[in-house]
RNA sequence: GGGCGCAUAGCUCAGCUGGGAGAGCACUUGCCUUACAAGCAAGGGGUCAUAGGUUCAAGUCCUAUUGCGCCCACCA
């Protein structure tokens, strides 16, 4: 039989050890020859690009909640785990590694060699990371570990790209794409981020090629004139009606160009008329393309001019912007300015202006991809929790646009489209061809660019099991059961995910989105590097325990919003686990050391005899089961989790652990070891409800208690029918409970010392007070009574008494010398204020002929028993608070 | 321009299908009672943002308003 607990809660102590107990028994591993029922969740991989944060904290500990509540529901539970090598995060980083440690750009170091260096990197933090996942608890099975650049996911990409290009869904074009200077990549539009921004607008008089006046356009980007066109009107405007045909000058730059009309301009807005500039904007290229117009590019890739820009040719977007606007003004061009409020699109990772640019890219055609996601949907072959994302990643498919998903970067997934040098044809295989299908030559190079992280992210559901390989993993783990993320990234990842997984496997990738929301710090700011508020899991976990934080941030949630991180909250969780250790500690230290084990294992048989606090934290432990069970069916995880705080802090510890303890120090050997055996058994399945949130405490404890033959991590989830109801048992119980509360209020609003033991008279029914003879004890030892009277009427009870009244039994509890008269009278009075409240209510209601013809019977029943209770202790407590009353008035008397 | 969320005790938030307002922290009072002061016991504190509506019954459903926050949107 195992030692007692330590006498203090040192979760440091243990964690480490009881997870490798885990790691090292397999109990992580999915079994695919496994009779069980498959249950499973990929992690969303984490970035290699640093190390968790909190958010990373709360995603990973509801997953895991789930997983060990489902694992021992029965269930052969895979969480696969992986990490994302997360191409242009990654790729900034290294670079600027390399700046800082060794003073030389990427573009210095060459290809190659930088791939090295990321390469490093990446064994650097996603062994960090995956360390930190241990710390949390994550019960992952990492014999099934992956990496978005793993051989397997390598080949699943390729194979993804050249399926999508061969059924004509990939796409190589010259579009507008959005440019990040600082990157120096294109980006897809998820990446970029809107803001709204004080900007300028600039009128700029753009005069007519016959000496007319010409007209006036108004521009936020006047730098991009270098690259217009035309001018549009809309061919109803009035305004302009003559000048459409005609052309305009583009002033100081002194080229003609033409004023077209086109249904695109708005009259309402600016001047009604727009400059087109097809090459650095997306609608100005489509009107460009409707009337056939060249496409100059007037700003470079690392946001500088071009020569087209003439004299401001090198400068920087801005810098050209100022100059440009302060010679039109001086040349009478710059009719005015007007600040306006301008939403500027950034690139979401290092929040530079993004240029939209001409620019040659790949693209997947969305249209067909984005309808069996559409359907998925609203078919309900994927659900939300909760379901308002459903509308917002509808929306979003209903209004996609082609995907540009080449990236002029290094680190990622190589384009597997392969060039002649020769000829030029363009081949996309699964290999480089070694000669050109066209020519036959073998001059042949691979497409520079490399793809957008999340499109082999898209994959990670079924590429992580397998595919493209039809592997037994993927025949029984796929499709996924749920997946857990936080709303920022729906876009980016759930929604590609899903028209991925219906594109390559024709099924969902996993049938629930659990989403939650982003961690915030105690002022409701979002955590992030740049705020310097980020909390440090491991910080947090070395200080109070990884359980303290999980229960924290399990609990703390509801579906789909923010969480705030208060210090307060972690605080009392840690203080939850203490109690549970404290109490646990408790129960083992009473138990018998020479006894037979197999009484207090898993599943032992519950004793003969049972006495009514047995058969009550039996009831309410039953109950608990129920609802905590039904809770995490509709992944109520935090009610679920407070229902069993409630149950092991207000019950067991402040109720049932009392009631026993009298027992548990007697005489009686059998009555003590029966306590004994539901003390253990009512811990065990309290353990088992809270282990998938506090798995390393529950599992440390479990592991002392003897009998236990198997770690928690594999034990049953409770089962509300292995538990005998006893409703009976439980009003009984109550009733007790709030005669004993009452006595302890008397006890507090007397001030008589908690030590004293107080006499108690009880009056009411017969029936009602041989109810009551079974809880006496229980009434003595919590009240700290020593002597109660059962009585029938009142006529014996002495005058210099305190009242309380509880249904049907009227309390009394002589204190001659403590009694404060006054302050008793209050108390009543208080009391009585109440309970009238409560009958006037009730008869307001009752009384309402629509209220007892329409609502159901029950509740008409159950609204008159609540009437009939008041009124009876209504009638008690002013026939008290009367004698009281009267009792204060001889005082005066006697004192005049 | 479109959409969504939140408004409940001093603070942070629960409250699932409508049927007597809850938790944690903070506060007051009394307790170092042999599991636990990271604790025990007893308390105080809320016209559930505002205005309408549906209903026998609304914190809960509907509409409008106000305030805060978020997302989407091709920067004339």
């Amino acid at each position: 039989m195992d030692k007692n607990l330590p006498k203090t809660y040192a979760p440091k102590e243990f964690e480490d050890r009881i997870y490798q107990t885990w790691e090292d028994s397999g109990a992580f591993h999915a079994d695919v020859n496994s009779e069980k029922t498959p249950y499973t969740i990929v992690m969303p991989p984490p970035n290699i690009t640093g190390q968790l944060h909190m958010g990373h904290a709360l995603d990973h500990t509801i997953q895991d909640v789930l997983t060990r509540w489902k694992r021992m529901a029965g269930f052969d539970a895979l969480w696969l785990p992986g990490t994302d090598h997360a191409s242009i995060a990654t790729e900034v980083r290294v670079a600027d590694k390399l700046r800082v440690e060794e003073g030389i750009t990427k573009e210095e170091l060459g290809r190659e060699e930088f791939l090295k260096r990321a390469w490093a990197w990446k064994e650097t933090y996603g062994g960090k990371i995956t360390e930190q996942c241990r710390k949390l608890g994550d019960s992952c099975d990492w014999k099934r570990e992956r990496f978005t650049m793993d051989e397997g996911c390598n080949r699943a990409v390729t194979e993804f790209f050249v399926q999508l290009y061969e059924k004509g869904m990939i796409y190589k074009g010259n579009r507008i794409i959005n440019w990040c200077p600082s990157c120096g990549t294109s980006l897809s539009d998820a990446e970029v981020e809107h803001d709204d921004k004080k900007g300028k607008y600039y009128y700029i008089r753009y005069p007519g090629s016959d000496g007319g006046p010409g007209l006036v356009v108004a521009t936020s980007r006047p730098e991009t004139m270098f690259g217009d066109v035309a001018v549009a009107v809309n061919p109803d405007d009035a305004r302009y009606r003559d000048l459409i045909g005609k052309t305009v000058i583009l002033p100081l730059i002194d080229r003609e160009i033409p004023v077209i009309a086109d249904p695109y301009p708005d009259m309402e807005k600016g001047t009604g008329a727009v400059k087109i500039t097809p090459a650095h904007d997306p609608n100005d290229f489509e009107v460009g393309c409707r009337h056939d117009l060249p496409s100059p590019s007037c700003i470079e890739e690392d946001a500088t001019m071009n020569d087209l820009a003439g004299k401001y040719s090198g400068l920087d977007r801005y810098a050209c912007r100022k100059a440009w606007i302060a010679d039109l003004d001086a040349a009478g061009f710059l009719e005015k300015i007007e600040e306006m409020v301008i939403p500027i699109g950034e690139c979401y990772r290092c929040h530079d202006v993004v240029e939209p640019m001409l620019s040659e890219q790949w693209f997947v055609h969305m249209d067909e991809l984005a309808k069996p996601a559409i359907a998925a949907v609203e078919k309900g072959e994927v659900r939300f929790v909760p379901a308002r994302f459903e509308k917002i990643y509808l929306h979003w498919l209903e209004e996609i646009r082609d995907w540009c998903i080449s990236r002029q970067l290094w680190w990622g997934h190589r384009i597997p489209a392969y060039y002649c040098q020769d000829c030029g044809e363009m081949t996309v295989a699964r290999k480089q061809p070694d000669v050109c299908p066209a020519c036959r030559s073998s001059q042949i190079v691979q497409d520079e660019d490399v793809l957008d992280t999340w499109f082999s992210s898209a994959l990670w559901t079924f590429s992580t099991l397998g595919w493209p390989e039809r592997t037994e993993d993927l025949a029984r783990y796929h499709p996924t059961d749920v997946l857990v993320t936080g709303y920022d990234i729906i876009f980016f990842w759930v929604v590609r995910m899903v028209f991925s997984a219906y594109a390559m496997m024709d099924e969902e990738p996993f049938r629930y989105v659990y989403v939650h929301g982003l961690v915030r710090d105690g002022d409701g700011r979002k955590m992030s590097k740049s705020l310097g508020n980020g909390v440090d899991p491991l910080e947090i976990i070395d200080q109070y325990g990884a359980d303290a934080l999980r229960f924290m941030l399990s609990t703390g949630i509801s579906p789909g919003n923010d969480l705030r991180f208060t210090m307060d909250r972690l605080e009392s969780c840690r203080n939850f686990a203490n109690k549970l250790w404290n109490a646990s500690r408790f129960v083992i230290m009473n138990l018998n050391e020479g006894g037979d084990s197999t009484l207090y294992a898993p599943g032992a048989p519950l004793p003969d005899e049972l006495t009514l606090a047995d058969r009550w934290i039996l009831d309410r432990i039953r109950q608990a089961v129920i609802e905590a069970t039904a809770n995490m069916e509709k992944f109520e995880l935090a009610l679920a989790g407070q229902k069993v705080y409630e149950l092991i802090w207000n019950e067991y510890c402040d109720w049932y652990i009392e009631l026993v303890k009298t027992r548990l120090y007697g005489d009686d050997e059998a009555d003590k070891e029966r306590v004994r055996r539901i003390l253990v058994r009512g811990l065990r399945e309290m353990l088992s409800l809270l282990h998938p949130f506090m798995p390393f405490i529950t599992e440390e404890i479990w592991s002392h208690l003897p009998g236990s033959d198997m770690l928690l991590i594999r034990a049953a989830w409770p089962k509300a029918e292995a538990l005998p109801a006893d409703p009976a048992a439980t009003r009984q119980m109550e009733l007790a409970m709030d005669i004993i509360r009452s006595i302890r209020n008397i006890r507090a609003e007397a001030e008589a010392q908690p030590s004293q033991k107080l006499r108690v008279l009880l009056v009411a029914e017969t029936a009602v007070l041989n109810n009551i003879r079974l809880c006496e004890t229980h009434i003595r030892d919590l009240g700290n009574v020593v002597d109660i009277h059962y009585l029938n009427d009142k006529t014996e009870v002495p005058e210099a008494v305190m009242t309380g009244v509880v249904d049907q039994v009227e309390i009394f509890v002589p204190l001659d010398d403590l009694i404060d008269f006054k302050a008793e009278a209050v108390r009543l009075e208080k009391e009585s204020g109440r309970l009238s409240g409560e009958i006037n209510r009730l008869g307001i209601k009752l009384a309402n002929t629509a209220f007892t013809s329409k609502a159901p019977a029950a509740v008409v029943q159950a609204e008159r028993d609540k009437l009939d209770k008041y009124q009876e202790m209504l009638d008690k407590v002013a026939e008290r608070l009367l004698l009281v009353r009267q009792k204060l008035e001889n005082e005066t008397r006697s004192d005049i």
